[in-house]
DNA sequence: ACTTATTTTGTAAGGGCTTACAGAAAGGAG
DNA sequence: CTCCTTTCTGTAAGCCCTTACAAAATAAGT
């Protein structure tokens, strides 16, 4: 069943019902009717191929992330297969593993799909890396990345105030005369990058220098976590406070501190559901993925619609403050 | 650039350059060299869509759930669409809401996109819906339900024995005299008839029918979980364990109890991350959906090279002790 | 060397849709 | 009842690829 079979079913050519499926305003009412009622007569539905040949574009949109399975990524490609279907857009899913090399190939492979624009989540680009790769695929379709950042043409970022969110941390634990504050985060990304920078410019501002002993990497897993803090006290690496830079960190390391029979402020980052689910409850920075989405999602319409766009976004964040900060 | 292009540079026909882009091997060496160094030096990539159409398959799976932004389903898009992935297959996504017919939207809006197959993730269908649409969509393309049961021909499922998973459990408690044991449920979904099932064979096994006020529907949040169980409470209904059909709710009680004073066993259902990020950490059936997953995935690769599946798969479920469970 | 079998290549016909352009119908003005 | 607009419809030429079939080139057999 094609448009021929309907054009001669309608008794019209295969361009009136072509203008009809595409609500061309050049049909006269009656003819629009008549051809209607005979796809729905036929429940004809035009071929999806054919069509994206014909128009350019198949109305798809590239998601990619590093891992859906993680809550944050989850969420985020909640918001924009929301906001895609709402549009009548297609959402093209990939999760990429964490290395520069696979989002590259993600990248080519979604441009070779002939996306009309691709949504990076979380992006572990660094402005210091290699990116020409992305450079080319900016130039075939637009980037729009959430939480993360590269100054390029034809990507459009948007990112929340995360230096800004842990120098203000870090500054209302001096406050509190907690100097040595354990930083928990998993990998060098722009985000943790940021995070990194306020953290030390909190520091700075008290004319202190960061002890690097107190930046730890470790896996995102709870044992990872609870190793780490382990070790550490073995080590005799102290502290009296731990930022982690996602809420599992923290939750690990709050997890790991309890069991050990020992009390400080803990703040996780991203306000996750895993926060109100901790006992006690987490602190924790909302980054407002909400608003970093919906202002991706603004920007992407934009592009979709040859409109301009601001190339980089920032949203702020803020902490919501529970147990875990309130009791110790 | 198209496919004259790179026949013109290379000196062949386009028949030949789409040879060498299938891979057949009707080609001699010679010639395949040359033309994909010019392929390469040019920088080709066929159009996907007319690709699709000359093939009559983007190579594109449908992966259907209720809401990614959920563990459960993020979990399970997670598993589906590395698979997919390296099977180099399209993820195209699409989040249904929890009703009927938001399914049936979806399925009809992936049929319409061509897609090779859909894999349905916790289907929300019941056995006695009115499922004709997804019939008609069966027809067209296979559909693959991971975790939810529908009983017709192109429609295959796998599940996980659900019934007998909380049937065993019900069994246990009341060997610790448990004899009261309060069921969390958030929808009427397939899963969820199996489990109440379960829940009321286990009753009935001892010769006790299950008590309706115990089976209760509640919103899968933290808060509505905390304000049913006072609820409750209020309301006189007295009860010495609850088993939650999803983790969130198990925990939304354990908090709920805890804050309260009361002390009993509770358990979750999928062994969540949340199961464990718990304090005390919960108690949960394991769902298997590793391997719900790596079965419906298996069916589905079957169903793409025309071969025969089975139609209906039950993984085992089994419990996992922790916390929760042991120390009351 | 010559015929036959086999491999390699090319030609051309789709696949189903969009859309520029031309032509027909309808509406308005005189 | 013409003539000119304006609106609607149809024809035909793409969009870019795949593939059946025919033709050419090569290999094999005697």
């Amino acid at each position: 069943m094609n448009i021929y079979d309907i054009a001669e079913k309608a008794s019209v050519s295969i361009a009136t019902v072509s203008r009809v499926l595409n609500d061309s305003p050049n049909v006269r009412t009656a003819t629009r009717e008549r051809v209607l009622e005979v796809i729905r007569q036929e429940g004809y539905t035009p071929n999806a191929f054919a069509r994206g040949l014909g128009l350019g574009s198949m109305r798809m949109v590239g998601i990619l992330c590093t891992n859906v399975r993680d809550t944050f990524y989850a969420e985020a490609v909640g918001y924009v297969e929301e906001h895609l279907r709402q549009n009548n857009l297609n959402a093209i899913l990939r999760c990429t593993g964490p290395t520069a090399e696979d989002k590259k190939q993600a990248l080519e492979y979604m441009v070779q799909k002939n996306v009309d624009a691709i949504v990076l989540i979380g992006s572990t680009f660094r402005e210091d890396d290699d990116n020409s790769h992305i450079a080319a695929a900016a130039l075939q379709v637009p980037i729009i990345i959430v939480n993360g950042h590269i100054d390029l043409p034809g990507v459009y970022c948007v990112t929340c105030d995360e230096k800004q969110a842990i120098f203000d941390l870090v500054d209302q634990l001096f406050r509190r005369h907690k100097k040595r504050i354990l930083f928990l985060h998993e990998a060098i990304t722009y985000s943790c990058q940021q995070k990194i920078a306020g953290y030390r410019e909190g520091y700075a501002q008290y004319g202190e220098s960061a002890d690097d002993a107190l930046i730890v990497q470790v896996e995102r897993n709870l044992d990872a976590v609870n190793d780490c803090i382990k070790r550490l006290l073995v080590q005799g690496v102290s502290f009296d406070a731990v930022i982690g830079a996602e809420d599992i960190l923290a939750l690990g390391a709050q997890k790991a501190l309890h069991r050990i029979g020992l009390n400080m402020p803990i703040i996780g980052f991203n306000n996750s559901t895993l926060a109100r689910c901790a006992t006690p409850e987490l602190t924790s920075v909302d980054n407002g993925l909400p608003d970093m989405c919906a202002t991706a999602l603004q920007i992407l319409d934009n592009l979709l619609d040859k409109q301009p766009a601001t190339p980089h976004i920032v949203i702020p964040a803020h902490l919501i403050e529970r147990d875990s900060f309130r009791l110790n």
